[in-house]
DNA sequence: CTAGGGTTAG
């Protein structure tokens, strides 16, 4: 019944049979690893019915276990504390600890003005580490900037832990300069943590070199140091950087630990590494890490960015744990593979078993019907969201409402939802429909909501070279150039596009064109002997579509071989046969190169899985498992 | 007697 029974059990004889031993009490309930409120009010109990409650020492021990509990409800702390009359200041910070780690950590300062100024207690170092702990978590920057001034005056400036809170508190509010300051000021009073405090305040500052320097410079390194310079990279968008920083941390032979393994994961499935992510995977067995709901729900996200949504699917079966973000994970993961039909019986799985979905929940949700073209479940879900479960919905819902409506040709429809909403001036959607009018051939539609889009965001050069496919499709080869030209004129950026393959743990990256690689000169043998035989299968590249309907990876009028073409071949010279290939790109495949790789996988045989950089394209048989709509 | 740093999902 409850998970501390044995130490409850010692508790109480102890109170009751051994009353010499009673001192030991405290520490040894304080020794148990997680507390329950449940057990905590156990022993509260038994310190009653033992005639202890008058006790401060053990009461204060019994607010110290609260506030290790996972949640607490604060009025039974605040309960215990006001039992007592002049508290003792151990008590007091404890009461402090209870409410920073609270849902309101405000109240601590209040708390603290009443309790322990109030009666004109002394705080010590801990009081000012709890009250730090609490402004850091509340934002709370004049209160912070007090209270440091206050632990300045009373002389606490050079106690370690209150520095490290200090330094973290600043970091927190974003206030890194006064972080340095802090931690610039003493250096000979300061340990590991100091050093991984501001080694966090300069990565979540987004000061990547001045956390590099700070990363060369330290005494030591712990298993924190260098998550926390992993995790600074993949914030930041480094991923291949923190690939390289956890070879290196595993190159010291200091063993990972769960939050390494997350990250790395992570990680791994944003670049869709299979390789690399199963080698993550290896090492949770490895180094004994327990598979919690964080790790288990990181790896299924691995296995499904990665291609395999096979294997995301056995271990989501195969998990001791799952919570809500788990579900999320395994149902997003199924619709961005297309298989809509698993997404959404999984969903009403996840309702059966009595779940609370929340917005990301409706954005797989949503997703799967929309690659199904399931309209009138979309819409049922939709509405489902907001009158039973009052989640309001968010861009990225009505980007999948868009998308459903668009892919369902109901351009207007969708139209009709933009301006309603009052999104007209979001050009994602509208380049959603884009897509939509190109695919469904909407010509006129396509052209005005083209140079809408062109208006609201000038910048981006994949709106024009969608817009001037569109004009190519109806052959205003004119338009076609005007649009081009003005894409050239306003010096729109570009974003390279590049494909990705990996081999041996080593990361292939191709752009356009690419005769950078070793193997350069076999790749395009192999490309030339590749299309030969298609071309002898009746694959011929649609010329209208080489020149003028490219895609947004073709950033230039010139023809040029597009990175995915070079990845395939890349991946003929180093897979087996019949063996799949995995390429991962961060742009949208473009419909020739879609027509290419169904066909090698008709011809060759062979698996293609290609993501891009919104959902998967599995390639088999001559068939993609997109339906020809992306 | 009590203390600190790092974590997933569209």
């Amino acid at each position: 019944m409850f998970g501390c029974n044995k130490k409850l059990k010692f508790l109480s004889t102890t109170v009751f049979s051994r009353p010499r031993f009673i001192t030991v009490l405290p520490s040894s309930l304080l020794s148990t690893a997680n507390p329950s409120v449940s057990f905590t009010k156990q022993a509260h109990a038994c310190i009653v019915v033992s005639g202890l409650h008058g006790n401060a020492s053990f009461l204060g021990h019994l607010i110290a276990l609260l506030a290790l509990c996972p949640s607490t409800p604060l009025e039974y702390s605040f309960a215990i504390h006001q039992t007592i009359n002049n508290p003792p200041v151990f008590m007091s910070n404890n009461m402090i600890r209870c409410i920073a780690k609270s849902e309101s950590p405000r109240k601590s300062l209040v708390f603290y003005s009443d309790s322990i100024l109030r009666s004109c207690a002394r705080p010590n170092n801990y009081t000012f580490t709890f009250l730090l702990q609490a402004c850091s978590k509340s934002l709370g920057l004049c209160e912070g900037v007090q209270i440091h001034g206050q632990l300045l005056r009373l002389g606490f400036g050079q106690d370690v832990y209150v520095k490290n809170a200090l330094i973290h508190f600043y970091s927190c509010c974003c206030k890194v300069e006064s972080s340095k300051k802090v931690f610039e000021e003493s250096p000979q009073r300061c340990d590991v943590v100091t050093w991984n405090v501001m080694l966090a305040g300069f990565a979540r500052d987004g000061e990547l070199s001045a956390a590099e320097n700070l990363f060369v410079e330290m005494p030591e390194r712990d298993v924190v140091s260098w998550n926390t310079m992993i995790m600074a990279y993949v914030h930041n968008g480094k991923l291949e950087e923190s690939l390289d920083c956890f070879r290196r941390m595993r190159e010291c032979g200091l063993p990972p630990n769960e939050a390494t393994l997350v990250t790395m994961l992570s990680a791994s499935a944003q670049l869709g590494l299979l390789g690399h992510g199963r080698m993550v995977h290896s090492l949770i067995d490895l180094f004994n890490i327990p598979m919690t709901v964080t790790l288990g729900s990181a790896l299924l996200d691995m296995y499904a960015k990665c291609g395999c949504i096979e294997q995301a699917r056995i271990w989501f079966d195969k998990l001791p744990r799952r919570d809500i973000s788990t579900w999320n994970v395994m149902i997003c993961g199924l619709a961005s593979h297309g298989l809509a039909k698993e997404a959404l019986a999984l969903f009403r799985r996840f309702l059966n078993e009595g779940l609370c979905p929340v917005n990301v929940t409706f954005i797989g949700v949503l997703n799967a019907c929309s690659r199904a073209g399931l309209v009138k479940e979309g819409w049922r879900y939709f509405r489902l969201m907001g009158d039973v479960y009052g989640i309001e919905p968010e861009m990225e819902h009505y980007g999948c409402m868009v998308d459903l409506l668009g892919r369902a040709g109901l351009v207007s429809q969708a139209v009709e939802m933009i301006e309603s909403m009052d999104l007209s001036r979001n050009p994602v959607l509208w380049a959603t429909l884009l897509c939509a009018c190109r695919i469904h051939g909407l010509e006129e539609m396509g052209q005005s909501i083209g140079h809408k889009l062109i208006q609201l965001d000038p910048t981006y050069d994949g709106h024009y070279v969608q817009l001037s496919s569109i004009y190519a499709k109806s052959k205003k080869w004119e338009d076609v150039v005007r649009v081009r030209k003005l894409m050239v004129e306003r010096n729109t950026c570009k974003v390279t596009g590049w494909s990705l393959i990996e081999d041996q743990g080593m990361v292939h990256r191709f752009v356009s064109g690419d005769r950078e690689h070793k193997r350069s000169l076999e790749i395009y043998k192999m490309l030339e002997r590749i299309e030969t035989r298609l071309a002898e299968a009746g694959y011929t590249p649609n010329i209208v579509s080489v020149l003028h309907d490219i895609g947004e990876e073709e950033k230039e009028i010139v023809i040029k071989v597009h990175s995915e073409r070079l990845a395939i071949a890349f991946g003929f010279l180093v897979t087996s046969s019949g063996a799949c290939i995995r390429i991962v790109k961060n742009l949208r495949v473009c419909s020739d190169c879609h027509e290419f790789s169904k066909m090698i996988s008709r011809v060759f045989e062979r698996e293609i899985i290609v993501r891009d950089v919104s959902r998967f394209h599995h390639f088999k048989e001559g068939k993609c498992s997109c339906a020809d709509y992306w």
